[in-house]
DNA sequence: TTGCACAATGGCAACGTTAACATTTGGGTG
DNA sequence: CACCCAAATGTTAACGTTGCCATTGTGCAA
C-alpha cells in the first residue's frame, strides 16, 4: 500500500521551476506577461509532479465556484434526460460544471430544495418543478444565489422556463379543427400534474374560443392501459372524430383501443399524442404528435445562472413552443 | 439596484454572537461541548446574519469535497436516468454531491473523461462507458482520484461495475430452452455497443455449451422498425420457434412484423427482449424480458467511492444479473 | 550618463474554515 | 484552602490560490 500522496501545490511546482508562486499561477492562466520559456519550464514541473490546480483554493479566493446545482424532487421523468442534456450543454459552453442533487420531496417544498442547496459549491441553482410547491406564493431564493425554476408558472422572485404545455394544445385542437373536425375529445392525465393540468386548460380554452363547448374528458393516468380503456371508451361515441391524448403513451394505447372496438385510425377517427418519445419503440404507427425541446429549455435555465448573452439579468420568464410533427394517425375529413 | 452583499463569514457570526470563531465552528457541527445556551445564541446570530457555510473555505481545510464526479460521453442512453437516480441515492446517504459532466466523445479517451474531471470539486469520479474506449488498456487513474468505470469489462486500475449481459444472455437463452424449444434465434444490435456484443456472446456460447449450433442472426439497429423487418424475415424460417431480441423495441416490433406475415405470438413464435422498457407505452402485450437495476449499479459506484460498508478498499469488479420477467410472449412447447 | 518606460517576476496578504493546542472557569476532593 | 480535573471557550496557523503592489532587469531616447 502506497503511502497518501499530498496533494501538489503552486508552492511544489514554483520551487521546482525555481520560479515564485505568481509565476506558476500565471502560467496556468496563460498570461502573456511571462517569457515562453519560463512557461514552458513551469509547464515541465506541472507535469513532472502531477500538478493540478485545486478547486477550493482558487474558488475561495475568486468567491465563485462556476458550478451550477440541480435540484430534482424526482430523477425520473419525461424529458429529464433531454434536460439534462441541456444543462450540460450549456454548462459546458460557459465552463461550469453542474451539480445533482435530489431532494427529498416530503414536504414538496422550494425552501427545502433551496436549503439542500445552500451548503454546495453553487453559484446557482435550478429547481425542477413537476408538482405544486406548497411554499410556491412565499418562497424567497436564497440572497446571492440566482434561482431558475423549471415550471409554467411564474414567479415574482425567480425566472422560469418550460416547455409551453398551453399552446401545445392550442397548435393540437386547432390543428384538429383545421383539418375538418367538429370538436377535439381529450385523455387527460393525474390532476397533481401541473403540465398535464396546463395541456388540459390549453385543449378547454381553444375549444371554447372556437366556440365548442369541450366534451366530457376522459381521464388518464399517463399508461398505455389507460388509453386503451379510453380508447375504447371513446369508440362507441358516434362525435367522436378526433382525440387528443396527454402523452404518447396514452395515445398509443387509445388506438389499439379503438381497433379492438372496430375502429381504425386514422379512417375511423385520428389521435394525436405528445412528447414524441414512440419514435423507435413502436414499428407500426407514425403517431401525429408535439416535438418539445427539452435540451433548450435546460440550456436556458443554465444560460441564465451562468450569464449568457440573449438571457438578461433579473427575473425573466420563458416558455418554449413545441413543434407539431405531423404522422399518419390524423385524416383530413373536409 | 441593491449592493452587492459580500458573503457572511463564521467571523461575523461571531462577533455579532460574542463568542469566538471557533465557538461558531462548533456550533454548526454540533459539537457536545459547546453550552446549549452558548448554542441557542451563535444560532440566533447565524438566522440573524443569513450564514452559510462556506464549501470552499471547508473543502480547502478539510482536503475533501464530499462530491463525485459522473462523466458520460452522452447523457442520453437506455438507463441513464436510472443509474443517476442510484448515484443521487447513494451519494445522500454519505452526505456526497453528484457533479454530472458530458465529456467531447472525439476522441472516445478515458483520458479526455479524467482530464476534464481533473479541475473539478471532486473526489472521486465514475464514468460511464457506452463505447471502448481508444485508451481502455493503457489508462491511468489520476492520482488520488479513485475512479470506478460502469462497464463490463475489467480493468486492471479501477474498478468496474455494470448489469451482467452474458448471464442476461444465459437466463434467457437457457429459459426458452427449457420451454422446450429446440434453438433460439437472436436479434443483435449494432456492434459498437459493448453491451449488445456481450448479450451475443452469451447467447452463442450457452447455445454451444447446450450442444446447440447458434443459427445465423439478424442484425438490428435497435428500432422497432429493424425488430419488425427481424421478425418478417423470420417468419418464414420453419426452425424458428423461439427468438430473443437485444433489446424491448426490437422485441416488440418483431412481434408485429410476425404478425404482419401471420405468425401470432406466443403460439407460433416465442419472443423475449431484454431491459423492460415497455411497460406503460404498450397496452396489448406482456413482453417477457430481463429487467436490470441500473439504480443498484449507480448506487454500488458511488458507494465504492464515498466508502460505503458492503465496497471493499482497492480495486473490485462486480457485474449485477438481471432477473428474467415472465410475461404473456413465450409458449411451453414442451 | 541619466532618466524613463516597459517587460518580467517576486512578496505579501487574504479568501473562510477548522484541527490542534492553549486558556479560563467552576466544582469537587483531600 | 490548595489542588486537580473537566467543561467550556479562545488563539493560532494552515489549507491553495491569486490580486495587488513592489522590485528587478533591459533597451532606448534625451
Amino acid at each position: 500500500m502506497a503511502a497518501v500522496k499530498k496533494s501538489v501545490s503552486v508552492k511544489d511546482v514554483a520551487r521546482l521551476a525555481g520560479v515564485s508562486e505568481q509565476t506558476v499561477s500565471r502560467t496556468v492562466h496563460d498570461s502573456p506577461s511571462v517569457r515562453p520559456e519560463t512557461k514552458e519550464r513551469v509547464r515541465a514541473a506541472m507535469r513532472e509532479l502531477g500538478y493540478r490546480p485545486n478547486f477550493a483554493g482558487r474558488s475561495l479566493r475568486r468567491g465563485k465556484f462556476k458550478t451550477v446545482g440541480v435540484a430534482m424532487f424526482s430523477i425520473t421523468g419525461t424529458g429529464n434526460l433531454d434536460r439534462m442534456e441541456g444543462f450540460a450543454a450549456a454548462a459546458d459552453k460557459h465552463g461550469y460544471a453542474i451539480t445533482l442533487t435530489k431532494v427529498d420531496g416530503h414536504p414538496y417544498t422550494l425552501e427545502s430544495a433551496s436549503s439542500r442547496m445552500s451548503a454546495l459549491p453553487v453559484d446557482g441553482m435550478v429547481v425542477i418543478m413537476n408538482r405544486m410547491p406548497a411554499d410556491f406564493g412565499t418562497f424567497e431564493p436564497l440572497p446571492g444565489m440566482q434561482t431558475v425554476l423549471v415550471t409554467m408558472l411564474e414567479h415574482p422572485l425567480c425566472s422560469t422556463v418550460d416547455n409551453d404545455q398551453f399552446d401545445c394544445s392550442r397548435q393540437v385542437v386547432e390543428y384538429l379543427l383545421g383539418q375538418g373536425h367538429k370538436t377535439v375529445h381529450f385523455i387527460s392525465c393525474p390532476e397533481r400534474s401541473l403540465s398535464g393540468m396546463r395541456r388540459e386548460e390549453g385543449w378547454r380554452e381553444t375549444l371554447r374560443a372556437h366556440g365548442i363547448e369541450p366534451p366530457q374528458l376522459v381521464r388518464g393516468d399517463w399508461t398505455a392501459q389507460s388509453g386503451y380503456a379510453a380508447g375504447q371508451a371513446l369508440a362507441d361515441d358516434p362525435t367522436c372524430t378526433a382525440i387528443y391524448a396527454s402523452n404518447d403513451a396514452m395515445a398509443y394505447g387509445c388506438i389499439r383501443g379503438l381497433e379492438s372496438r372496430g375502429k381504425h385510425v386514422p379512417e375511423d377517427v385520428s389521435v394525436v399524442g405528445v412528447d414524441d418519445s414512440l419514435g423507435d419503440i413502436v414499428p407500426d404507427c407514425r403517431l401525429t404528435t408535439v416535438r418539445f425541446d427539452n435540451k433548450r429549455v435546460g440550456m436556458w435555465a443554465v444560460d441564465k445562472i451562468a450569464g449568457a448573452e440573449g438571457v438578461g439579468p433579473g427575473v425573466e420568464h420563458m416558455l418554449f413552443p413545441g413543434v407539431l410533427v405531423e404522422g399518419d394517425t390524423v385524416r383530413d375529413v373536409r
